[in-house]
RNA sequence: CGGGGCGUAGCGCAGCCUGGUUAGCGCGCAGCGUUCGGGACGCUGAGGUCGGAGGUUCAAAUCCUCUCGCCCCGACCA
């Protein structure tokens, strides 16, 4: 390809509109313009990347026994009623009318749609394990869009679901794609670790997440520097350890004239923060619902919103719980009646709490569970934070910023019974499918390949995904000879297969080198009156600073060599 | 949805507070010349409904009202 004749424009200046390194780059490099919020136009490059990482993907996932396939992105919403999805997606479900006032959502996501499909053909256990994926633009309304392609509106993913006939068989098609998914990300040249990891609004059992570590990350990983157990701050558990014991003392109000908060309440009484028991109030789907956890701890709300099997979860208004009779300030779950209370377990893990007295400036010691009160559910939905102890091995929590490049759910038979999707056994008897789906995000493995290879001068591609992986580089093009060289070393090395960006503009030598850098091309060749002098010309890699001269008449066979594998 | 910021040429910005020639500057773009191994220089030139609508005024990029859009923080989010 001529540079002359690409349609990208590189540019000195950040736009405006961004902020993190890949984003940055990427409009700079002439790969990527903005439409509106979250929705993005790919220029000739980023395309040439994209279509180079859902080629490595394709190899993985046929590799792994996956049949590609291509779903439609406008769906019945019918379709999403059945299976209660609609509701759990909520805004970010785009949907819209036809002509026939008949409503239609933009998939976010196609779990419906082949399990529907599924169903129509999965008969018998014959017909089982099966791996259906495609590569299909997912639409979802985000609250908010940000970082560029690290989280957009529409974009392109591989999703691949796996019909099995029990947990077993589920486990083994697991086992396959987390394979797989690591095989991608080792060929796209990132680090990402596999993480445990909550279902959200996809729904199902367990899940994971491939992470790669990185600032500008927008989840939160919680691992453990001993065992190496990872998981995302909204999964992630630590252990409660018993912070006090002994007999429990009957219970007595104290007065607490003008201490409210938990701070407070433990200073003015001189009791630890662990000796102390919060109370939270959140609407779970116009309920109001009494949460107590330990005064130290504070609450998950991803964990909360599990346990109550709820979609939409929120704080409540301080008028919302004081219509519900709350006291704010000394609410307790002590004597209280006719609100649901969920108790986070580390309210076993000690005696004699103080707590709220349900009467304003006033708080009880020792309240105990369960002598004093009773709680509906009981269960971990405490945040685990950095510095806090692993559950697993008794080492400390550390925490880290992380793009989310993968996740992958064990989904069960929830959909497949909702959407008939059943097989005969063996024996004649029908069950329903066993469900699993794994997604990646295409343009955001791209971003997250940006933010982790580049540095000040441009992008650092991996020769894998590089969108060309020559520069080709004359210097003085109207000296005699330049261009005349450049232009056979252009056709020799295309002849070879080789993938050949030739700057042929006039433009000087700081220009070129430092777009070649911006483009983070890994191979730069540059050749000049200074080289021809030699008969040579000079590869530079683009990470590195060396430079390397090489006989003229060498080059293209040298170069062709560099980029074969010498397996 | 709450808080903050911003819409002026392809990109980055100034001008607005205090209304008044022909709306400027840098990059980029076109032409000519001199240069040129890490974003050269000179000259010339093209390119603008000042996000949109309404209002105030003799006069609006500038003041007022409404509206649309974008970005950031938070809530939220496979």
């Amino acid at each position: 390809m001529r540079l002359s004749r690409l349609f990208a424009r590189t540019q000195r200046e950040v736009p405006s509109e961004a902020d993190t390194a890949s984003h940055q780059l990427l409009l700079r490099a002439g790969m990527l313009r903005q439409l509106t919020a979250g929705v993005y136009c790919y220029l000739p490059l980023a395309w040439r990347v994209l279509r180079k990482i859902e080629d490595i993907i394709r190899d993985e996932m046929n590799k792994a026994g996956g049949q590609e396939l291509s779903l439609p992105v406008l769906q019945p919403i019918e379709l999403w009623r059945k299976t209660g999805r609609d509701a759990s997606f909520g805004k970010s479900l785009f949907t819209l009318c036809d002509r026939k006032e008949r409503q239609l959502a933009l998939g976010p996501t196609h779990e419906e749609v082949i399990t529907q499909l599924a169903s129509q053909h999965v008969q018998s256990y014959r017909d089982l394990p099966l791996l259906l994926y495609q590569i299909q633009t997912k639409f979802r309304d985000e609250p908010r869009p940000r970082g560029g392609l690290i989280r957009a509106r529409e974009f392109a993913m591989k999703d691949l679901y796996s019909f099995d006939a029990d947990e077993e068989g589920l486990g083994q098609s697991y086992q396959k794609m987390l394979e797989a998914y690591g095989n991608i990300y080792k060929r796209c040249g990132l680090p990402a670790i596999l993480i445990e990891a909550d279902s959200g609004a996809i729904g199902g059992k367990d899940s994971h997440e491939f992470m790669v570590v990185c600032e500008t990350g927008e989840d939160e990983v919680i691992y453990c520097d001993s065992c190496h157990r990872a998981s995302n701050a909204e999964k992630a558990t630590s252990a409660k350890e018993r912070i006090s014991s002994g007999k429990a003392l009957p219970v007595e109000e104290v007065a607490t004239p003008g201490y409210y908060s938990i701070e407070e309440v433990s200073d003015f009484l001189k009791v630890p923060r662990h000796g102390t028991l919060k109370a939270v109030f959140y609407m779970a789907d116009k309920e109001l619902v009494f949460v107590v956890i330990r005064g130290d701890l504070e609450v998950n709300e991803v964990k909360l919103a599990n346990s109550l099997h709820s979609t939409g979860l929120r704080l409540a208004t301080e008028e919302e719980a004081k219509a519900a009779g709350i006291v704010t300030g000394s609410a307790s779950p002590v004597g209280l009646k006719g609100i649901k209370i969920i108790a986070d377990d580390s309210i076993k893990t000690g005696v004699n709490f103080v707590a709220g007295a349900n009467k304003p400036d006033t708080h009880l010691k020792n309240v105990n569970y369960p002598r004093d009160f009773k709680a509906d559910t009981v269960a971990d939905i405490a945040l685990a934070r950095a510095g806090d102890t692993c559950p697993g091995c008794g080492g400390k929590l550390l925490s880290a910023q992380g793009i989310e490049v993968g996740h992958v759910f064990k989904l069960g038979a929830f959909l497949s019974s909702k959407l008939d999707a059943f097989f005969t056994d063996a024996g004649g008897a029908r069950h329903p499918v066993v469900m699993g789906c794994y997604g990646i995000g295409i343009g955001r493995l791209m971003a997250a390949i940006v933010e982790l290879n580049h540095d000040n001068k441009g992008i650092i591609w991996p020769t894998s995904v590089a969108p060309y992986l020559v520069y080709l580089c004359p210097l003085y093009p109207e000296t005699p000879g330049v261009m005349a060289a450049a232009e056979s070393l252009y056709t020799e090395l295309e002849a070879l297969g080789l993938e050949v960006l030739f700057d042929d503009r006039v433009e000087s030598p700081g220009v070129k080198f430092n777009d070649a850098d911006l483009l983070g091309i890994p191979l730069r060749v540059t050749i000049s009156p200074r080289t021809l002098e030699k008969e040579s010309v000079e590869l530079k890699r683009r990470p590195e600073k060396k430079t390397e001269l090489v006989p003229l008449d060498k080059a293209a066979s040298k170069i062709k060599g560099i980029f074969t594998p010498s397996s």
